[in-house]
Formats: structure tokens, sequence, C-alpha cells
DNA sequence: CATCATCCTTGACTTAAATCAATAATAGAA
DNA sequence: TTCTATTATTGATTTAAGTCAAGGATGATG
């Protein structure tokens, strides 16, 4: 079944066998989800978490006055919404999705009966965690550290890393880009103007065409870039 | 044994049966520090993780420049240095003393013998690691959203709240403080200036007492504090 | 208790980035 | 396609906070 093959597939879950797949699988809600709903809120009890089947998810935290701040966007096959079930009992943060998407739900039943009998989906887990305490460790290092050239050439760096093509696709609107680099539109916008002048970039709606790797690498590591 | 009674009462290990106490008590590695000494630097390779048994231990990043961000405050009980036994294998941070402390080092194999003999110091971990991203949640959620007399306050009122007296003792000199905040010594020291002058607080050292509560709750939620 | 070093405060100035405001471009729906 | 709504750009201005610099307080140590 196709669910089963996709838990199989997902890190969290890689080293679990057979059997308890079935279980897991059978034990899974999974909800349909449109562009820009609500998973849940900031304070909300939880009982269980998610993961992205297909879709994308950002996860985010909001100021009194509505300025958001991304945490993270969570892709298919990434966990999400568990630091509720082993600390606090509520989200810390907002979640919502970025673009039509289904979901699948655990309960916490459901993932503590297969932990005991599975101790590697712990250790899964644990890791898991672990790179997330990473990102935000990344993430505070940018926002504290860094300034928005800097950030926004990591950023673009990163991408490019990850994917390996020479056009860097977004994937997500320039306005929630600003919210992941904790920055303003306008000041993304002018940013990315003055990299286009310079030649480094070439802007193509959602795409970043990146012609000289080289002096992005400078201002990523703060070699800069004024005026 | 003085080492067994403490490691006992440590959340981490709060549930683990004595002879697994024993094993982990045995196969710990202790070390003084003085203050302000190096325990790893950002990118080390890493195979075990600390627990703090006295002292206090600052988690910080630096950039390029030198300035510096302390991500956390390790206080007695305290594990630090998990992350890369579970992932990326390196410290993602630096990690110093900021008074003389005695570590107890654990080292990876003590850990995962445990863990596969005793599924509750998994549970444990995994709060303990939730734990950890809540509180990076809220540094970002400062740094990005709120103005410097925001966190001020709520750090303040965090203190105040947790200790439970009317001197809040910041334990820290204002330098760190003001590492903690993401900020300089020169804004923490103009804004402690300003709530003093306005009666919402008297400075006495690295003691703070609240003379106006409700104002500072006025200010942790952003109902400004112009001028 | 006197000395040295660290830490803190205050003032003057600079600056990166936010905000306000208006227009332009793009994408989605009918 | 055409219309509408969202998203993006550009310009003018404001502002919070950083930086530089100098003096003052504090605390540790012999």
């Amino acid at each position: 079944m196709d669910i089963r093959l996709f838990l199989k597939n997902i890190d969290l879950f890689k080293d679990i066998p057979e059997e308890q797949i079935t279980k897991l699988a059978e034990m899974t809600q999974l909800s349909n989800y449109e562009k820009g709903e609500r998973i849940f809120y900031e304070g909300d009890h939880a009982d269980g978490f998610f993961v992205v089947h297909s879709g994308r998810v950002k996860i985010f935290k909001l100021s009194g006055e509505g300025k958001e701040q991304i945490l993270h966007v969570m892709e298919p096959g990434d966990p999400f919404g568990e630091v509720p079930m082993f600390a606090g009992g509520r989200y810390p943060a907002d979640a919502e999705t970025v673009e039509p998407s289904l979901l699948l739900f655990f309960s916490r039943k459901a993932f503590t009966d297969v932990i005991s009998r599975e101790p590697s989906l712990a250790m899964s887990m644990m890791a898991s965690l672990s790179r997330r305490l990473l990102h935000l460790t990344t993430l505070i290092e940018n926002l504290s550290l860094k300034e928005v050239p800097e950030r926004l050439a990591s950023y673009l760096l990163y991408l490019h890393d990850r994917d390996k093509i020479a056009d860097i696709d977004l994937r997500i609107s320039k306005g929630q880009l600003a919210n992941i680099l904790g920055t303003s539109p306008e000041t993304l916008s002018r940013t990315l103007g003055r990299m286009s002048s310079r030649g480094i970039i070439k802007v193509l709606g959602r795409n970043i065409r990146l012609l000289d790797p080289e002096a992005m690498k400078e201002i990523a590591t703060g070699l800069r870039f004024k005026g």
C-alpha cells in the first residue's frame, strides 16, 4: 500500500521493520489541506505529531503586531510538531501550509507503542530533533550576527548547493523568503536588486540564476558589499 | 558515592534504575575547569556529551568579527553537547565556562549502552532536546520580533518568576547579559538606565530590584517605552 | 588597602534596515 | 483572454541600535 511505502522511505522510520511500519500505517490519520490553511496555533495542546506527505508547511512565530518569523519550511518526509509530545504539551509556534498538502498525523500512543518495540525509532527521533537544533542554531547566528546581504547570500548558496542546479528555485514567494531571512520584502527586494546590478545574480521570478558564485561566497562570509 | 547521588537526581537520569546509574557513574570522566576556559570549539569532532556538576557554562556562536551570541547558559544538572552524537558529528557552537566548573563527560558508548537497556533514557533525552528547541524558538522570537527593551523585560520577568525573589540576581556580568539578549553593553546600559529613571527598577550591581512589575509586564508585551 | 584590570556608563555620531507610500508587475480566477 | 488580487519594486523618510571614544566604578589580588 502507498502509505506503507512512503513511511518506509522517510528518514524517521527507515530502520523500522515491516510489521511496525504496517502498524504505523494503520494508525495514521490522513488530512488534506488547502494552500494557506492553518494546521495549528501556538499554544494549542498537542497529542501527536505530523509528517508531510506532499506539499509544504511553514512553522513560524508571530509578533503582537503581526510580523512573522519563519522557523522552518517542512517538506515531504519531514516530521513536525513533535516537541509538545516530549516537553510542555503545547505547540511553541504556528504551522500553516504554503501549498496544498497531504499530511499524516500520528498519535502519541502510536508513536510510543512503536518506540517501545523499536528503540531505533528513538535514535531516529533524537537525530531529527538534533538536526532541528542545528537548523535553529544557524538561524540564530544569521539573525544575530549577520546582516541581510550575508543572510541572503548564505541562503542562496545553501539552495544552490542542495539542488545542484544553476537556476535556484526559491519555491516560495519573495515575501516568505523575507520572513525566513528575518527582514522585510522591501529590504529583500533592494538587496536582490543590488546583487543583480553588480552582475552576481539574475532574478527570474521565483528563480535566481547565480552568475558569480565567488562573489556570492564573499558576501556570505561578510567580505562586504556596501553602498 | 557522590557522583551516583548526583546522577540520580538530575532530570536526564531520574528514571534510570540503580545499577545503570552505577554503570554511568563508573564510565564518567570528571574534569575541572577554570573560569573562562574553553570546553570545545564550533566544528570540533564530538564523541560524547557533558553534564554540568557545578559551575556554569555558556554555549555561544561567534561571528567573524568576534561578536558573540549566547544560545544557552547551562547550570548544574544540565546536559550539553549531545547534538553531534545524533547529527552531524561536530559541535555547532562554542562552549566556555563562565565560572569555575566541574563537568562530567559521558562517551557515546556509555550512553548507547545504557539506552539499549533503559529506553526511558531515550524519552528523557528527547524531552531534553525538545526543551532546548523550545528555548531556541523563544530566543529567535526575541531576536527577530522584539526590540531590546521588550527582550530585557521578558528576561528579567523570567528570572523573577523563576527565582521568586524581589531582587533579581543576574548571576552573570551585564556584558554577558547583553550577549544573551543579542545587543551591545552600551545599549543594555542605556535601557536599564531608562527603566531606572522611570522608577520601574533599581540597579544594584548584579542585582535588579523590580519596583513596578506591572510596568515591566507592559514593556515585555510591547506596550512601549519610547524616547 | 592599594593597585591593576575588568566592567560599566555616558556622550556623540553613524548606519542598516524598518516603515510609509505609491506604483508596477505578476499570477490566478472567471 | 480580461479582470482582480496578490506580490514585488522603488523612493523618501524615520528610527532603533550599533560603534567609537573617553571616563568612572567596581572588584579581585597581592
